[in-house]
DNA sequence: CGATTATGATTAA
DNA sequence: TAATCCTAATCGC
């Protein structure tokens, strides 16, 4: 389940379970062997992402450089661990929690430079402390290209996935085709807020849910599968019921629902 | 048991 | 745009 908010929760939770100890590290499956090899009875010093980059430090001069792509999978698995029976690229055994790494798009040894060529690329992460949105604001200004297409760009904004931004663009209510350069201020912010609020909510629990308790009746920790996301992999609106429309943008497909997310901008109705 | 699908990104054309 | 890579769960026959 990679978007920016499962790679954050990774760098917590490898630091938090296998810091400070030396790790016993292998690559069951063969295709990392030399780098494991460099790795392992290393110490975990530090885990760092940037949207869905995640980079580990072993002290050892290079740094881990995963990314999980579609269908990479970083998981805990038993203690102590058993033989792995799938394709294990990369297995971390620490004091009492055993990794083990599947079907990454990257995993590599990468020296301290070639990390900073990789986050050279990447727009601001909304999930880190250091983010400063106004690069991305400046991205979405200067190209006509559908914000539906931009919000996965990640030298626009690092971290958005296909989920994240079909339910952003919901939840602010802007039509995936709209050109960037037509998004305004008042819109940006609801975009960036929006994005900070809910892939929190989403690293903090591990699954994204962008619908409101509130709107659902009741609490996000109880909510039903189906209750979670408004449009993303639906057929009605969760909130309005319409039937959703799903277009590819950006190469990927999106759904939006044609009645909460006009393709014009709607006339400010005065309230009262 | 083979085909399909998936919250991604890079390279080639 | 299309092809390609990486893996495992699920679905249809």
């Amino acid at each position: 389940m990679p978007e920016g908010h499962t790679i954050h929760r990774l760098a917590r939770r490898l630091h938090e379970s296998l810091g400070g100890r030396p790790v016993v590290a292998s690559s069951p499956q063969g295709r990392f062997e030399a780098g494991a090899a460099v790795i392992d009875r290393c110490t975990l010093q530090r885990t760092e992402a940037w949207g869905k980059y995640l980079f580990c430090d072993f002290g050892t001069g290079e740094l881990l450089h995963v990314h999980l792509g579609l269908i990479g999978k970083f998981r805990t698995r038993e203690f102590p661990p058993e033989e792995p029976t799938g394709a294990v690229r990369l297995r971390l055994v620490g004091e009492d929690t055993t990794w083990d790494l599947s079907g990454p798009t990257r995993c590599e040894l990468v020296p301290p430079d070639e990390q900073d060529r990789i986050v050279g690329r990447l727009g601001p992460d909304p999930l880190r402390r250091d983010a400063d949105p106004s690069a991305a604001r400046a991205g979405l200004a200067r190209t006509d290209r559908p914000i539906g297409a931009t919000l996965l760009d990640q030298s626009i904004v690092a971290g958005i996935g296909n989920v994240y931004r079909a339910e952003l663009l919901f939840v602010c209510g802007i039509h995936p085709a709209r050109p960037s350069s037509s998004i305004t201020d008042d819109e940006f912010e609801a975009i960036w807020g929006e994005t900070v609020r809910l892939m929190r909510i989403g690293e903090r629990s591990g699954r994204i849910t962008t619908t409101d308790p509130e709107e659902i009746g009741r609490p996000r920790s109880r909510m039903r599968r189906e209750d979670r996301l408004y449009v993303y992999h639906r057929e009605h609106c969760r909130r309005c019921g319409t039937t959703l429309r799903t277009d590819r943008i950006g190469g990927r497909p999106i759904t939006h629902c044609p009645s909460c997310q006009p393709a014009r901008r709607r006339r400010s109705t005065r309230s009262r």
